[in-house]
DNA sequence: AATGAATGAGCGTTCATTCAT
DNA sequence: AATGAATGAACGCTCATTCAT
């Protein structure tokens, strides 16, 4: 229990604060426990700073998969748009794990570098090959008009990639809202045939 | 000359590390000076940074202000593309002062939280101002089609915010300059009549 | 059977890296227990350093009891000599425990100077009473050259004390054998008739 | 100066209690400094040590060197008395040095085994090859019976070690004093011809 | 007899900051 | 303008010890 609520605090805290900023007296007081209990369950910090980052990105990880596994049975349109909708669902859902993830893709501390654009770079594939797929889709429907893909694949990324980033500076749920939808209509009006 | 260099380690080093992450050491051993030097120019840490973000700030601004007085002589289009073609050459001139402002407006320290929303939402007015005229321009030229404006808006911000991000992790320059093209072509074909 | 192991690995370890610098979750670790465990043996971690500590005397005690028991039967050289190579052998045969007596004779951390210095004063007197007989003998069978006796006992105790060192710092089995040997006889030769 | 001071006071502390169980906060107090001002002079606890390590075997090997230069024209036996009496004497100049150097010397801490056994043997060498010299030269002068020279050296060098040992447990100078002569003279008995 | 969880005390170390020079 | 010496505060971490189980 205690072990899980550190992880809690600690990705909420990481995510909020960054890795020097956030010293362990807090997540340990944030728990109700004295800081020595920390090492009850994690090595050291970087220990439990790590194990936070593993399940931050497994659980956006699972995220991304479950999202590249959109039934073919819905429509070229439905499955984008569905990307973008549930992207920003998965934000409101999990916003320290997103706050966390973003944080430390951008800006990560010198001893994780590499470790997480590996890691980062797999969640990226795998999104990219689904976005192919809906695309390529698309195009066999006649739904999208024919056009290099990769050009579409990146124009949609781009347009994901920014959504997370407005996701961390517009808190007001209706703004972000108008911005989802009118990036993604303009983006669609750009791609259909 | 000192107190010059002494903001320029700050604002790579703030940058990088972070302003948690980043000791008033380090920024004065790469000016080769003792750290106490450092309070002969700048009151304490959180002086040190807040005028290295201001001028990052003003520095930011400017660009802004450039692109958003942008010759109404030429094209809508090229108006558009000129402020995407010139937000990658800031980036590229000024790194430093990009991944700075980059991470601050992301992820402020607790004690400027404010300061930088503020400071940030107007170069955000600015560019949305000089976006829209743009746009109201392509329609008056006839090279936009009719639609409504905000939606246009949001989605050539959320352009341009996508690749801000994206210059900070795809660190080939092809692969940007590819990203940047697609994403701005798949964008116009959105938006032209 | 856990108590013992937990002495024994105290015992080498107390003797290898000293007080301080053996912790009580190395103890239990060699033994392959949990560091709580020990409490259910010792009150506390000076109570199972004293607790190992008098063993070690004890061991020692007895082997220097043991010595002085020599034989009277054997020849006052022999006895000597005796003396001398199974002090060696008792290291030989207990690097742990000679160690750890060598260790806290010279340097005994502060709770228990007097303790040891008493323990050990023991010991001194019991071998030096044995060296008197074996000279006086020595001298009455006329194998000793007629001097002060105190010359003699301090001469051989020194040299008992020298090989003590030795024996720790000549880690060579022959080197230290040679000189174990090279110094009786040079004692002997200043001793006999 | 305080750099100076922390230097004695960690030669003390050291000696006295051993590298973990002297905290740098002892040392800062008995220099009346609070223990971070260390850090100033040392880069850490391991450096300070080391530094008094290396500045104590220097006064050490210096000392051997000056004994192992004894003028030839004294004879095999002053010189040979000389060694154990300034040995005394240096133990009595510096006990804090020559407590520090015994007990490192038997029981280095871990992270400098290998520097001290090598600092260690070259004053052994000196001393074993001055010891040499001697003893040929009684020979030759005909004041020591002709013998294995290396017998007498091995000999002489378990007289010097014993004293060593010796000196730091019979606090008592006049004791100490008799064991010196006692022990020499029997070795010297042992040795002229 | 043994452990997992937890803690108080303390340690080595870093760092922003001050001050006399 | 710059530094060496020093410090208070805080941090990461270890360790002996306790306690409920």
């Amino acid at each position: 229990m205690t072990r899980n609520k550190l992880k809690e605090a600690a990705l909420r805290l990481f995510g909020e604060k960054g890795y020097d900023g956030t010293a362990l007296s807090e997540i340990a007081k944030e728990v109700g426990v004295k800081t020595p209990a920390i090492y009850a369950f994690f090595e050291n910090k970087e220990d439990l700073f790590m194990t936070v980052f593993r399940e931050a990105m497994l659980s956006y990880n699972a995220f991304i998969q479950e999202l590249s596994e959109e039934k073919q049975a819905m429509s070229a349109r439905d499955c984008l748009y569905g990307a973008v909708s549930r992207q920003s669902e998965f934000y409101r859902q999990h916003p320290e794990a997103s706050m966390f993830v973003l944080r430390y893709v951008l800006f990560p501390p010198d001893f994780l570098k590499e470790t997480i654009e590996k890691a980062f770079l797999q969640a990226d594939e795998l999104l990219t090959q689904a976005v192919e797929r809906w695309i390529v889709q698309g195009i066999e429907e006649g739904a999208v008009r024919e056009q290099p893909v990769q050009q579409l694949v990146d124009a949609f990324l781009n347009l994901m990639d920014g959504l997370s980033m407005q996701y961390f500076y517009y808190t007001s749920k209706e703004v972000y809202t108008r911005k989802v939808n009118n990036a993604f209509e303009t983006f669609w009006s750009g791609v259909r045939s």
